[in-house]
DNA sequence: CCGTATCCTTCTTGATACTG
DNA sequence: CAGTATCAAGAAGGATACGG
């Protein structure tokens, strides 16, 4: 490791995919391709519309995703990620993977500790 | 991207590394071997003592980081990164690196702005 | 269809004082 | 030295209703 601590930059980057259902929009877009709010909304049932609003603006004012709004009634809007955003790919797949070895590590300890 | 995100798992990941004080926390572990918990206070000056104690019970219970107790007057108490904390190391390197290049980024973004 | 607005609850963090 | 305890403030998220 040699980051100096004092030069920290991880939070930079935490800022951008942390909130409740960032992750999950963003793995939705990247695996979809160009999707609809209401296609959003349908694939992460358990999210508001308050919610899904938020995160995408949020997502979009940091060039990660792009919404294009097509003036039409009844309207249609579609998300997709950036380029840019594509950059976070890597970084998802690594946290994922990550994340899938702890949760069996932390199952298989739950399991042992079960069997004593 | 292969991922489903059905079976998004990057907020396992997330979990470990989200909260305020986190990330520096583990880059001055990394860099520095086990330290004491005032030398963390020290390297850290605005975290107080509360929320420094905090962060590190919860990576203590994830086995990010492990903590040794010296049975001596006045207390001495050690913190490291366990081995399997060191798994953690690859994100964070990335994390701070794709944060460095962002926040360049946006500076660029800030002065191309404020020339118009 | 794609949002906003309002109100409310819960979670996180901070300030401060105290202790073995 | 290395913590706990208590109280308060702010941010994040949710429920619900309404609008172009």
């Amino acid at each position: 490791m040699n980051i100096d601590p004092k030069l920290c930059q991880v939070d930079s980057a935490l800022d951008i995919i942390v909130g409740k259902w960032k992750p999950i929009i963003l793995l939705h877009l990247m695996h979809n391709g160009r999707m609809r709010f209401s296609e959003l909304k349908r694939s992460i049932p358990e999210i508001t519309q308050k919610m899904l609003t938020k995160h995408l603006r949020e997502l979009e004012s940091e060039d990660i995703v792009k919404r294009v709004v097509y003036p039409q009634v009844p309207p249609k809007v579609e998300y997709s990620i950036t380029e840019y955003g594509r950059s976070l790919e890597e970084i998802l797949v690594a946290m994922h993977e990550w994340g899938s070895r702890h949760t069996s590590r932390k199952k298989q300890k739950l399991s042992k500790e079960m069997s004593v």
